[in-house]
This record gives C-alpha cells, structure tokens and sequence, in this order.
DNA sequence: TATTTGTCTATATAATCTATAGACTTTATG
DNA sequence: CATAAAGTCTATAGATTATATAGACAAATA
C-alpha cells in the first residue's frame, strides 16, 4: 500500500506540473486544491526540496515550483522518496536490498521470485510513467467544447 | 510490502505443501525449518484454518495439513487473506474497494489510472500462480546427482 | 490419567503513520 | 524600517498496525 505521504506527494507535485506555467505557488493552494492538510503538506514538500524535485522560495510573494523538467520525474521516483521500496519483499529489490532475516537460502525461495516477478512489473510501470505523461491525461477531459 | 505475517503464512503453506504426503504436521516444525516465531505462526495457522486454507486435528499426533489441493490455492488469495488488498491505494482495488477521502474525481485522477496499472499487474501474477506451481520450481533443484 | 498437541485470551513493545501547534526566518513592499 | 506574507524548523501527540510473548485451556491418544 502506498502511503498518503506518498499519495499527496504525487498529487501536489502533479498541480505543481499543470501549474508550472504560474511560477510559484502557494503551500496553502495545493492544500486547498488538492485537499491535504496543510502543515502535513508542509513537510512533505520540504522533503521533496531536499530530495531536488523542488525548489522554493521565501518571504512574500514566495511559494513552490518543480526543480525539474516533469519528463524527468518518474511515479517510481517520487514513491521511493517516500515510500522506500517498491519491492513487496527487500530481499528482491534493487536499491533497498536486504536479506531476509529468517531466509536460510536465498537463492532457492520460491517466495523471493514470484516476488521479484511483481518488483519488476512495478518498476516497469512507475519507472517510466513520468508526470509529464500524467499531466497529458487529462487534457483532451479539460477541454470540453462550449 | 508485504507484511511479515503474510510471508510466514507463505513459507508455511508452501511447507505444508512439500510434506502433504506426510500427513498432520506440527506447527514447531514448520516454526523450526523456516525459522518463524512459533508464537506468531501459532496464530497465523489460525487465521489460516478460520479461513479455510488449512485444517488441524488437536492432541497427540495432531498437527497441521492443507485443506484444498495446492493447485486451488493462488498466492493472491493468501496475501489478501493476510494483508488485505493488493493495490496501492484502495480506489483502485478490486476486492476491498473503496474512495479515496480527499480524491474529489476519481474519474479524472491520473495517480489512480497507474496504481490501477499496477493492480492489475500484481494480481495477473499472484492471482495466477499457485502452491503448486511454486513447490515445482526447486525439484530440479534438490534432485542432484549422486 | 498423563502426555502431547492445538486453541484462546491477554498483554507488551515498538514502529510507523498521520497530523497539529507554534515559534522562527526570509523577502517584498509601502 | 516596519509590516505582512510566505516558507522553515522543532516538538509533540494520537492512533493504528506490526510483531511478537506468556500462560492457561481443551482435546485426543495411549
């Protein structure tokens, strides 16, 4: 399960890509736009600023824009920020890596590859879903004729 | 991530499944060879039997054996016998539906369109493999040579 | 009736998730 | 230079879940 740390980190940043076009934008906005507490927000920002997805700037007339181009964000980005591991197990994921305690041979679990096999098809997806393609989505839903 | 709990509940059954010839057998041993906790897996093997995976005879000679054939029973079923859904946000989840609290159109939510992506990609492996195909893959293995 | 084995109930600890409060710092602008 | 508007930092708190452990209880067999 995704976190909803990770959840509202997605949903901000993708209102941050729609929005690139308005500079900065306020915490509070996304807050209000997207529905996520703010001071929880908050944080989840500052934390993707320190990861280098965002950039901010203070005192009055501040507020967030992405740091990077949206084509160069992947979902499996911005959940491993936050999440950790996409992998279902640690023993079967590539930058979170760990033995399993309780395993005596790793090399013969039957768990550890059906395991694997849903890693991959998870990195597969959310590692070349950027939120550019996220943002195109909707485009054709927005513009509704008059 | 799959919980500790579920990969237990996997270790046992698929160990229930290469000893089905032998009949009852005791939670001790299974806690012994895959290295659980015999407590925790006491209550696992419960949970187990209320749900109809396993069955249990009490007393002297008593122990634990599979309840269905090992080809009806799909790793999927077990994980969400334990964890509960297996997509990443509840929106998205076939079994254990449910809205988003703060998602104001699910219609139109980009994040849900690749979690749903990644559901459904989880459950064609997990709902398509079974104990029985995952007790063949080391045969070739443990047959070595003499 | 003693022993073996599963069952039930309660408890404990730790970790993580989700969130909130409030003081502080920076910046623009009048 | 004072004020207002914004992000930042630190602390904390409540709830839930994960991961166990202990011990009394019930059933089956010999």
């Amino acid at each position: 399960m995704l976190s909803k740390k990770a959840k509202y980190a997605l949903k901000a940043l993708l209102y941050l890509t729609k929005n690139a076009d308005r500079g900065l934008v306020l915490i509070s906005e996304i807050a209000n736009s997207e529905r996520i507490p703010r001071k929880f927000l908050e944080a989840i920002l500052v934390d993707l600023k320190t990861q280098g997805v965002l950039q901010s700037t203070r005192g009055k007339n501040g507020g967030y824009s992405l740091a990077k181009d949206p084509s160069q964000v992947s979902v499996g980005n911005i959940v491993r920020m936050i999440d950790g591991p996409l992998a279902p197990i640690q023993c079967v994921s590539h930058l979170y890596y760990r033995k399993c305690d309780e395993c005596l041979n790793e090399e013969t679990c039957e768990i550890r590859l059906v395991m694997k096999k849903v890693r991959d098809a998870t990195a597969a997806i959310l590692d070349t879903t950027y939120l550019s393609d996220l943002q195109k989505i909707n485009v054709l839903v927005n513009e509704e004729p008059l």
